[in-house]
RNA sequence: GCUCGGAUGGUGGAACUGGUAGACACGCGGGACUUAAAAUCCCGUGACCCCUAAAGGUCGUGCGGGUUCGAUUCCCGCUCCGAGUACCA
């Protein structure tokens, strides 16, 4: 019988499954490794073709640490809160966890086919009550808890209030609101309860605050910045505005040179390194104050160049800065009016879109510069953004492209200042010269006038040195139904927890999963719920990143029902040593992630300051379409008549998509194709060589363009093991790629070779128990260490080749030897594991136990080379097979070179200059 | 605009610290087996020249330079493609 992958896959995937083969435990003297894949939403349309990868990645790499001797943590999970669930919900009244349970059933059977050794005995779901029960405690924790910044980290808010009751604000250097009161312990004794309550929020690392937020109509929810793109919603695409609204935000600012500094320690791709650090955007400068003495105030710009403060001709303010209305001059008032209300039409995507026009208006007012004392103008521009720094800048039009822009446009002075500029057609940035118009650092170089400005600030209380961060709190609130309730409900307007022994608070049942009439969010609908029958719960859910933000934790103790996970399993597990998923989360989940596990380890709950050592992004894959050439009559319409790609522009056609999964290898199947749809029952065909070959191009995998594949029909066809072969072999798995059938013959033809070398014509298993011959080893050997090597850098693909290789030259020798096939399974088994846990049985082992083999060793003496013929080149160029011994001196292979018939074709007898000597061998000589 | 990737045959891709470029696979061409097909196996396959016998030669990793005995690999300058980000002061 030949390898029939359906028969070999269904066994051994139901005995892994029935006798728990990958299921883990903490109690063994190996040592620990933990491989994680980013959990999937688990949506209707199931897995296609590009979902696995990863996790194909990620399984090859646990199934070869657990042959290494390492206990292997390997599980999966589903992030089932999310909008899908809930959209579907609305409008078809069924309820989300119904759809959810349903689309988890679909994944973890597509799943299962692909032979993952996941173990499920800690499967997690996020919306499981028993999970999002410690979503919501951590939620508490981060309400009880505020950022001391001398001890640079999070502690309970207990110890803000000891705080505030011995010595008040006195030397309390925390992180907070901005409006933040200073008062004496005395005074804080005075406050009443609603009032000390009020000041907490301020500090607290979980908290309720008016802020502007980025509203989605279309969704009817808020949403944090990571989750807009380019001025309108990621899911969905709809627009985005800015309003202001009561919101649960987190203080993830407070974690922000923290974030960064993280980033030195963890082995990410530097890409997405990149994207983090821009992200948290942390920029050194100064802010300073520029006094307003008619208002009795100041206005206060941040800086990255306080060296260029002698060149300012004109501050500029957001036109939402708070007090534009003040220093506008009766004068200008229509004419700032008029800049303010245009602006506030501008949408988000308006004013990106729009970056050459200048414009701005006068204030009417001015200020004084802080150390010349001159009057200058104070203007308003949308270019100066309200939500970044202070939401003002002092303009430098020397030194600054938009400020030079803005000067050139209302004819405001430009002042050089230094000897380097050339401000002829633009700004000159550069800090290469010596100042000049510059008062006492005239003279001075960039390093040394940064230092004597601060200080010469600091003595007038007019400016300080300063790190500011791009990175903003992070909104939490989501006007939604299908997320985790935030625990907390409300007394005369102000938050309070409810008790840890109350949760989970579970979701409730409602009638619609819509706003209310009076536009409250959907668990505004659920009847009767209310903390002790009496006080109003928060009615707005978490967002989508909550549970995803600490779920690698709760896989180390799954079923805990009375800590998110015991402290033995996590100093056992630590953190996540391989974690593969896509760097669409870069700025999402797995900062969010970072941020809460470090304010975990500062409550004491863990040891670790990262949560992901090292990740690996694996690339999307695309889909591949097809499509079909239809005939147009003259009239232009298309007729039943379809072109072959090769003729298609001898004739007037237009091209349709066509599935992909009647094309083979972009061959059309007529047959299908005539079923494919009703009216091309009748098509007629002008085929090239007998054919109808399709054309194809790369787009988004999606339903509408014909081109997804499930993986399922794969495995159907060509079985899991030739999947995950053929999903590797498709190029470095970092990289995006599209999808295309059109190689995995070539896969599958390797896996039945292999398995036709051990069984005779009639099926029958058969080994030989001599011992392998000197080319077999080296066969055997060439390929233990090509795929340790390979998979130690994840370099998966070029692996599969060397097995293919392998297997070739096996083929050629007739090697069925008992002790190569022994050794060659366990080296293949982390790609294709039923296969070789089919011929592992057939030679007499203990079913389930690969896993549990010791990896082989590589043994280099089979490796060595016996031709002692290599080739050399001369004058770097020309090639020839030189017949020498190793660790010749210059002189002797002068005499051998010299002495030789074959060598002395290319050097017509000249002398030898210099021979050059790679690893003891001679790779070049130069005549 | 800025940041980071990438560019190798007809195609996907190999070449790990500079050392026989194109491994492996697909596709294509030819052949064997077969009544035939499928399956399988064998040979060829970067371009060009010469030969049409063994063999041999020239060019060739996006473009132009450089370093080196030797560059797909390192350096400088460009072109194109992709991703991220965007008035961040």
């Amino acid at each position: 019988m030949d390898y029939n992958h359906r028969s070999i896959e269904q066994k051994w995937q139901k005995f892994w499954a029935d006798n728990q083969t990958f299921k883990t435990s903490e109690s063994t003297a190996k040592p620990k490794y933990y491989v994680l894949d980013m959990f999937p939403y688990p949506s209707g349309s199931g897995l296609h073709v590009g979902h696995p990868l990863g996790y194909i990645a990620s399984d090859i790499f646990s199934r070869y640490k657990r042959l290494k001797g390492f206990n292997v943590l390997h599980p999966m999970g589903y992030d089932s809160f999310g909008l899908p669930a809930e959209q579907y919900a609305i409008q078809t009244g069924q309820h989300p966890a119904i759809t959810t349970e349903a689309n988890i059933k679909r994944y973890r059977e597509q799943l299962d086919n692909i032979g993952f050794s996941f173990d499920w005995s800690r499967e997690v779901r996020t919306s499981n009550p028993s999970y999002y029960k410690w979503t919501q405690w951590i939620f508490m924790k981060l309400f009880d808890a505020w950022y001391n910044k001398e001890t640079d980290q999070a502690e309970p808010i207990n110890t803000l209030i000891q705080r505030f009751e011995s010595t008040g604000t006195i030397g309390v250097n925390a992180v907070s609101d901005e409006d933040v009161a200073v008062f004496t312990a005395e005074e804080w004794k005075t406050y009443d309860e609603e009032d000390q309550q009020r000041e907490l929020l301020k500090y607290r690392l979980a908290y309720l605050r008016e802020s502007t937020v980025n509203w989605c109509a279309a969704l009817g929810t808020v949403l944090a910045n990571d989750e807009v793109i380019n001025g309108v919603s990621e899911r969905g695409g709809y627009p985005v505005e800015q309003k202001k609204m009561m919101q649960w935000s987190m203080r993830i600012t407070a974690y922000a040179d923290r974030l960064l500094r993280g980033l030195d320690a963890v082995d990410w791709p530097e890409p997405l390194v990149e994207m983090q650090r821009n992200w948290i955007g942390k920029s050194v400068g100064a802010s300073v104050k520029f006094p307003v003495p008619q208002l009795d105030t100041t206005i206060d710009v941040f800086t990255t160049r306080v060296d260029t403060i002698f060149g300012v001709s004109f501050v500029v303010l957001a036109p939402e800065h708070e007090l534009v209305k003040a220093l506008t001059t009766n004068s200008q008032y229509s004419e700032v009016e008029k800049y303010i209300e245009i602006t506030s039409k501008k949408s988000e995507l308006d004013r990106m879109a729009d970056t050459k026009t200048v414009s701005g208006a006068f204030t009417g007012s001015y200020a004084k510069h802080p150390l010349t004392g001159e009057d200058v103008p104070i203007w308003i521009a949308d270019y100066v953004l309200a939500g970044y720094g202070t939401g003002a800048v002092m303009a430098v039009p020397s030194g600054d492209q938009r400020d030079y822009l803005f000067a050139k446009h209302f004819n405001l002075p430009i002042i050089p200042i230094s000897d380097s500029q050339n401000l002829e057609e633009a700004a000159d940035p550069n800090k290469d010269g010596r100042y000049i118009n510059s008062d006492f650092i005239n003279s001075m170089t960039y390093d040394e006038a940064v230092p004597a400005l601060i200080e010469r600030l600091e003595e007038l209380g007019l400016g300080k040195a300063k790190v500011n961060f791009r990175m903003r709190d992070a909104i939490f609130g989501r006007q939604r139904y299908w997320g985790e309730p935030v625990p907390v409900y409300f007394k005369n307007g102000l938050p309070y927890l409810i008790k840890e022994e109350e949760l989970p608070l579970l979701l409730p049942e409602v009638d619609k999963y819509l706003p209310t009439e009076t536009g409250e969010p959907p668990l505004g609908r659920a009847e009767g719920w209310k903390y002790q029958n009496e006080y109003e719960y928060e009615l707005s859910t978490m967002p989508g990143w909550a549970g995803s933000s600490w779920y690698w934790m709760r896989y180390m103790d799954p079923h805990n029902n009375e800590a998110f996970a015991s402290k033995e399993a996590m100093d056992y597990w630590k953190s996540v040593d391989l974690y593969i998923g896509g760097s669409e989360h870069a700025t999402g989940h797995l900062l969010y992630s970072r941020f809460w596990n470090k304010f975990l380890k500062d409550l004491g709950y863990h040891n670790e300051e990262e949560p992901f050592k090292k990740l690996i992004n694996q690339g999307m894959i695309q889909g591949r379409s097809n499509f079909v050439y239809r005939l147009l009559d003259e009239e232009g319409k298309g007729t039943n008549t379809f072109v072959s790609l090769g003729l298609k522009d001898q004739y007037n056609t237009i091209p349709l998509h066509v599935d992909v999964n009647i094309v083979h290898n972009d061959i059309l199947d007529l047959e299908k194709f005539k079923n494919f749809r009703p009216d091309f029952a009748e098509a007629e065909f002008i085929l090239e060589n007998g054919k109808y070959i399709c054309g194809t191009e790369v787009e988004k995998m999606s339903k509408s363009k014909f081109n997804v594949v499930n993986p399922d029909d794969v495995v159907e066809k060509y079985g899991a093991d030739t999947l995950r072969l053929y999903e590797m072999f498709l190029g470095p798995l970092e990289q995006a790629k599209p999808w295309n059938t059109n190689g995995i013959d070539g896969v599958y033809k390797f896996l039945r070779k292999l398995w036709r070398l051990f069984h005779d014509a009639e099926g029958n298993f058969h080994v030989s128990d001599e011992d392998p011959s000197k080319a077999e080893y080296k066969a055997l050997h060439k390929i233990i260490k090509k795929v340790e090597e390979d998979i130690e850098r994840f370099s998966f693909n070029t692996s599969v080749s060397a097995f293919m290789i392998c297997v070739n030259e096996l083929t050629d020798l007739k090697c069925n030897k008992r002790k190569v096939l022994q050794d060659l399974i366990i080296v293949l088994e982390p790609y294709a594991p039923h296969i070789t846990e089919e011929l592992w049985t057939l030679l007499g082992n203990e079913p389930g136990t690969i896993s549990y083999a010791a990896y082989p060793a590589f043994n280099p003496d089979y490796l060595v080379e016996s031709e002692f013929a290599y080739p050399v080149s001369v004058n770097g160029k020309m090639k020839m097979n030189l017949p020498l011994a190793l660790e010749l001196d210059q002189k002797a292979v002068e005499e051998t070179v010299l002495a030789n018939v074959d060598v002395q074709r290319y050097l017509d007898g000249k002398p030898v200059k210099k021979v050059v000597f790679v690893k003891g061998k001679i790779i070049n000589i130069v005549v």
